[in-house]
DNA sequence: TACTTATTGAAATAAACTTGCAATTAAGTG
DNA sequence: CACTTAATTGCAAGTTTATTTCAATAAGTA
């Protein structure tokens, strides 16, 4: 129930950005986004692709995917393994978040926290953002 | 000064990490690490290639960097454009510090300030490190 | 110097992703 | 509902990044 009622506000979010802005609510955006909806972990378009089995072309996978995430409602990860991740933006998520990369292990880390303010803003100072 | 003498250091720790592996201390390897040692942040392989123009081929760029990397002596980034870059690994690095990675412009940022500890810790065990 | 074999270059291949364009379809309007 | 129009899709072709194969080259050693 809690997956079916959340895929339902993918849905709504999704109409709520498209509204008035040239753009279109179509059959593969939301099978892309219900589907992201079920998986618990980023996904390639090529995965993505092969579940939706037929109903659109790998093409449109990448292109919808780009929406998406320009709309705030998914997120890309890279994981060195030279193919983008594909995963859902959670309702509960802020979309204020930064992308930290240890050098050490390598790993990449989506953090939900946010920096000390002053500290924010002296990197954002001193690196002219 | 301080940068030929890194440079320096890192030839030795080519050759030692070479030496009696049946392995060899090669042109292109040596051209490879010396120009990581003169860049201050992770640079791709058609970059690396098109800096030495001409003394080798873009392959032997890809496997020197992975030879490299295998010992140790350049670490592996991925920052989302689906190229790959690489980094040395230089012996006045502790290890400790950190990337920062604007999602608008794909500007990579290299931190030198570390995070109030606290929240590094906080992070760090949310995270699993 | 001559020998052995790791390494390189060049071309072919593979995988991920993008672009151009005609055909299709969503969504607003009469 | 039918009509219009522009966003979207599918397909083919093109890019980009990286790997593999193999003959030619060159590093290290006797």
């Amino acid at each position: 129930m809690a997956h079916s009622h959340s895929h339902e506000h993918d849905l709504i979010d999704l109409r709520a950005k498209l509204r008035g802005k040239d753009r279109r609510i179509t059959k593969p955006r939301e099978e892309i986004l219900e589907l992201l909806g079920k998986e618990d972990h980023p996904v390639t378009a090529k995965f993505i692709h092969e579940k939706l089995s037929g109903t659109c072309d790998l093409v449109t996978v990448y292109r919808s995917l780009k929406l998406l995430e320009s709309m705030s409602l998914v997120k890309r990860f890279n994981f060195g393994d030279n193919t983008t991740r594909f995963e859902l933006i959670s309702s509960t998520d802020h979309g204020h978040h930064h992308h930290l990369i240890c050098k050490a292990c390598r790993t990449v880390v989506e953090i939900d926290e946010c920096f000390d303010p002053s500290m924010e803003s002296k990197i954002a100072k001193k690196h002219g953002f």
